[in-house]
DNA sequence: CAGCATCCGCGAGGATACTG
DNA sequence: CAGTATCCTCGCGGATGCTG
């Protein structure tokens, strides 16, 4: 209320949204990652060493709540799932590396 | 590792060490307060709403310990103590201004 | 393979009482 | 006024076992 067009207002601020939506310990990495390609569970159990399923489970679910990543299930058995980016999440990409290049 | 002389760097990157030093509930908010003046303890537990004396002893304590604060004692009676930013305090001002900016 | 249920440990932060 | 000492709560993340 201080300023009426401020340009760290959450609502018209990414970096603040993002920030927000990659808070967690492995959410970060898994953004990270997704830029590269789909994402698998289990590649993704191996790549961020130290976490477990719970763990990245949650994340996951948290990131595709959040419009970040979607799911897509490949109906094979046994079955197998990507995570992509979605239109929102490739938006935010360079927020992405501005934030990273701060640190 | 990647790349030798990479910006994000620790070392290299004063908004890592301040991102950092600033990592707390009102860590943030006090830096912010400190650059309108000197504070006191029972004028900051006021000023951050919520804020009790054990949260806000701890983080003026480790901001002290960080280098960005400087606790100066009154010899009155009762005792008045100031926090004011060091010369490191001020000398990252600009790139608090940043990380504000960013959200 | 992918994911949920359950249990556990830890650190941040809050509430309150006591002290110089 | 400016703390310190305890105690408590809560959420994150880790470990493990079960299921489709």
């Amino acid at each position: 209320m201080t300023s009426p067009k401020n340009t760290t207002d959450a609502e018209t601020c990414p970096a603040q949204a993002l920030l927000k939506s990659l808070s967690g310990k492995y959410k970060p990495e898994i953004f990270r990652l997704a830029l590269e390609g789909p994402l698998r569970f289990s590649g993704l159990l191996r790549q961020l060493s130290g976490a477990n399923k719970q763990s990245l489970s949650l994340a996951l679910k948290a990131m595709e709540e959040d419009g970040l990543l979607e799911r897509i299930v490949i109906q094979i058995k046994p079955l197998h799932i990507e995570y992509t980016l979605t239109e929102k999440g490739q938006s935010l990409i360079p927020v992405f590396k501005q934030l990273e290049h701060l640190g």
